[in-house]
DNA sequence: ATGGTAGTGTAACTA
């Protein structure tokens, strides 16, 4: 059994004693990090090495910033989806058969503004990606925080949401663009209900009151996907003292290791 | 009309 999970940790220099107890908690193989917010040179890497993990990361000051901490190490990275854009929001690895493409898509600020037209952009430039990484891979998943919740039963409260930034309709097309390119989102295999979230605002007791948001996927294409046999959220760590705003995305599967052979 | 909280970094931004 292969289990391979998503987190925005909302900094990994805060989170990183949560991330190491959940990883060894869950004995995920491979996490792919979001909002890591720490250049490469100060990046964490000989603890996440000394609890025995493998890591890649891709980092800048402040904002963004990802990472694939994995049990085994994973090859041939690629640290960029745009080399004209200086913002660290992709990191593409191999693990077995299977390309890993670990993504923080743009939060899109407003709806209008500057930054949600850079977010459809970057989603368009996704979209192109993928299609092209499905042929040269064949084996893909692509996981990350996309911030866009696909769908009202992926939202709290669908009427007071309506057209506002992670909702609307220009992003949900975006999202369904990607699906197009030959991708299963893994969650929805298992589980149709509404209520089930990835991130809840941390104001306003919002986790509490399971007032959230899903908009931190894992998609794979169709061949992995029929491996797959379980695509959960574990909404505990959100519960922790000083804990990130997202809760990690698990999918867990049997066979992932044939795939390449 | 934009509260409420958190991280970065120490004011104001991003989410």
């Amino acid at each position: 059994m292969t289990r391979i999970a998503t987190w925005n940790v909302n900094s990994l220099r805060v989170r990183l004693p949560q991330v190491l107890a959940w990883l060894k908690a869950d004995s995920a193989d491979l996490l792919a990090v979001q909002e890591t917010k720490v250049e490469d040179e100060g990046f964490p890497r000989s603890e996440i090495e000394a609890a025995g993990y493998h890591v890649l990361y891709c980092g800048e000051k402040t904002y963004n910033g990802v990472a694939l901490i994995s049990r085994t190490p994973v090859t041939d990275p690629c640290f960029e989806l745009d080399p004209a854009d200086p913002q660290r929001r992709f990191l593409a690895a191999t693990l077995g058969g299977v390309r890993i493409i670990n993504v923080y898509v743009p939060n899109g600020s407003e709806v209008g503004s500057e930054k949600y037209t850079y977010k459809l952009r970057w989603l368009e430039h996704l979209g192109r990606y993928l299609m092209s990484a499905r042929v040269r891979y064949k084996h893909v998943i692509v996981l990350g925080d996309f911030n866009i919740a696909p769908e009202d039963r992926d939202v709290h409260d669908p009427a007071t949401w309506f057209g506002s930034v992670l909702v609307s309709e220009p992003e949900r097309e975006a999202f369904r663009c990607l699906l197009q390119a030959g991708f299963v989102d893994l969650f929805r295999i298992f589980c149709a209900d509404g209520g089930c979230f990835s991130w809840w605002d941390y104001r306003a007791g919002a986790f509490r009151r399971n007032l959230g948001l899903r908009i931190d996927h894992i998609l794979a294409t169709e061949t992995v996907a029929a491996c797959c046999r379980r695509c959960y959220i574990d909404p505990a760590p959100r519960g922790n003292t000083r804990p990130s705003d997202h809760a990690p995305v698990v999918a867990e599967f049997d066979g992932l290791a044939m795939l390449g052979a």
